[in-house]
DNA sequence: CCATTTGGTCTGATGATCGAACTGCAGCAC
DNA sequence: GTGCTGCAGTTCGATCATCAGACCAAATGG
């Protein structure tokens, strides 16, 4: 293993989910395929990564089982169980970046579709469920930018669409 | 900023976080501060972790306001409210590992103090609240392996204790 | 069939991490 | 106080990862 991910002797299952989570870009690659990024030029347009590291990250998703290579011509990453199974801890993450660097004004809402809003615990405040991510509706919040970026995938993101839903840019 | 940190151009409360909590070894690092770790031989002694990125890091978080440093005579390391915002992320990472790569055997048990046992979602399956870290037991599990570590802050955490309670090494 | 886009790989430069050696305090025994 | 034993870092050269940009082959569009 890397240097970048080798935690061998720490007997820890922090540990051993950030040898896979834990590199550079990784998170954000995933948070991408939940917001419904697919294709290897979006993520690359989308998050200003080499194409080289994003290679040999989307590799290691797969080898990992996180990410599934679909499509017959080029090629479509799209989350496994064991990748949906990471929503939970992206969305706490997400959260408290959230609270402590635009508090009071969320980049993203996050809604239980036909519900209410999801709750910093990732609860419907509406029926209390934790709904999967394919029932969340993400849309942009009071505290977002639009000047920071303005490449297809961003704009494409900005309107309020279902996770996992394959956004379509072209 | 520097190379491992730096994900200015995103609009993202997740690319926030992992600005500050996304470097390899920051999270150990705060998961070795909930255990009761508090002292830089300590830390250093048990992630097996180079002095200068110790000392790196450590200066990072206490700058990013999630520690803080204490003590008169040798500094003490301790979590501020920020960084104790952490937990939720942080055990959800940690089920997330643990159901991965230990299905059924969890490597530490969480349990909510004279009350029951955590579930996958941090909240207590007797009483059903999410108890704050210093509520919280932490002991082994069935899916612990004693062989992989032994040095002295190991064994000292191996012993069941409240999180945050300052471990006894010396 | 040809042109363009897509999905990569390769390369040299730069930055991060490593282990080991070194330094300068803190706390203790005397 | 003086000396001693750790503790908490800093410094160093070597190694490894990441970067931007050039290159290339397969897939798609016309």
């Amino acid at each position: 293993m890397p240097l970048g991910t080798d935690y061998a002797k720490q007997d820890c299952s922090l540990a051993r989910a950030l040898e896979i989570v834990g590199e550079r870009w990784t998170m954000l690659i995933l948070r991408d395929c939940f917001l419904g990024v697919r294709r290897f030029s979006d993520f690359q347009v989308h998050l200003d990564i080499s194409r080289a590291v994003l290679a040999t990250r989307l590799d290691a998703l797969v080898a990992d089982g996180l990410l599934r290579r679909t499509g017959s011509g080029h090629p479509e990453y799209e989350l496994t169980d064991d990748g949906l199974a990471l929503w939970p801890a992206m969305f706490a993450l997400l959260q408290w970046g959230d609270q402590r660097t635009s508090p009071g004004a969320p980049r993203r809402l996050y809604r239980h579709v036909e519900c209410g809003d999801l709750g910093v615990d990732g609860h419907c405040t509406t029926c209390g469920v934790a709904p999967e991510p394919s029932d969340i509706e993400a849309r942009p919040g009071p505290g977002a930018d639009p000047t920071v970026r303005d490449d297809p995938v961003s704009l494409a993101l900005r309107r309020p669409h279902r996770l996992l839903e394959p956004v379509s840019v072209r």
